[in-house]
DNA sequence: ACCTATTGATAATC
DNA sequence: TGATTATCAATAGGT
């Protein structure tokens, strides 16, 4: 795009070269918060040019997250920096510990959320369904429990106001009233 | 670009997403990879489908590489943390750290077991909900998938074992019938 | 998956 | 950088 072809090797001209990143750079960042929003995708995007500067977007502004869940799925990092602790001393017995409980429970939680499905059995899954759907249960009459009352809350703000709204509207017709008789009063006297 | 104007918001055609979203993806994986070899910049890209499945690209294939880089641009607080864990000096922050993280997550959990509810709003439940929901619909998906696979299986080793079956009868209705022409030999050559 | 009318991105230029 | 424009590339919708 743009007026005639270009070749896919890196561009020797490096003004032309800066430019061109500038550009793409924009229409790269473009796209991929497109296809986040148009497909629902979670998208982390990282870029760095030559002279080192850091340019990136991630969905939902949580590039950790992502970064956290890809590393779980391609879970190789965490082996290592387990294999790191252990052989380094025993005090870090009790830390890698931990952090192989925040692995247990990150894995359950990206299974709550329906996420990294493949490794678990069909009855797995079965057990996790009706988990899944008991919790839901629950939420929805919790939720349910909320809304009722804040409707009842709101009667009751609503019936408030009315009577103050009558008492005022009567208060109004009294205030006019006197008036309405003043002037009358008023005008009797001068003619 | 295409045939029309597209809303910058979600497909809800389940289908149109999902061409959509195949589409822009490998236009995406190339523009990553065009940027970084044109303008010799560093590029990481990992997108998430919906569903959970994991596409990425990154320069030089060396993703763990770029991810550390970022992240020690990011900030410098990852960098700390590690440096002063691997100091040794105060091991009991990152301690205290990750216990933090680990009641994050069991609260979390505990979220998504339907229990311990009232502290959350009705906005928050809602949340929940939707998660679930689309959690739920994962799983029941993954679960289908599975049993269809069981099922074809099982068909195959029906069929399997009733060509077997097939073949069998025929040894033994062989063996049979000649068992008999010898009884028979006998019974003649006896009378 | 393949086909095209259209739109969107961008290389060249100033 | 920013704006303009001729051109090419990506892709939406249809088959």
């Amino acid at each position: 795009m743009g007026r005639g072809r270009v070749q896919m090797k890196r561009i020797e001209n490096k003004i032309n070269r800066q430019v061109t990143f500038s550009k793409r750079r924009t229409g790269l960042l473009k796209k991929a918060n497109e296809i986040s929003v148009l497909c629902d995708a979670e998208v982390a995007l990282i870029i760095f040019s030559t002279k080192g500067k850091l340019f990136d977007y991630a969905t939902d502004s949580c590039m950790e997250r992502i970064l956290e869940r890809y590393e779980r799925y391609s879970s190789a990092k965490t082996q290592l920096v387990a294999a790191d602790i252990e052989s380094n001393g025993s005090w870090l017995l009790e830390h890698a510990r931990l952090k192989a409980r925040i692995d247990t429970l990150q894995k359950k939680q990206s299974h709550y959320m329906g996420e990294d499905l493949d490794s678990l059995t069909l009855k797995e899954l079965q057990n996790l369904e009706n988990q899944l759907d008991n919790a839901l249960k629950h939420i929805r009459t919790k939720k349910s429990q909320l809304m009722f009352e804040s409707i009842s809350e709101l009667k009751k703000k609503d019936k408030a106001l009315q009577g103050q709204n009558t008492k005022l509207a009567k208060q109004v017709t009294f205030c006019l009233t006197n008036q309405l008789q003043c002037l009358l009063r008023l005008f009797i006297s001068l003619f």
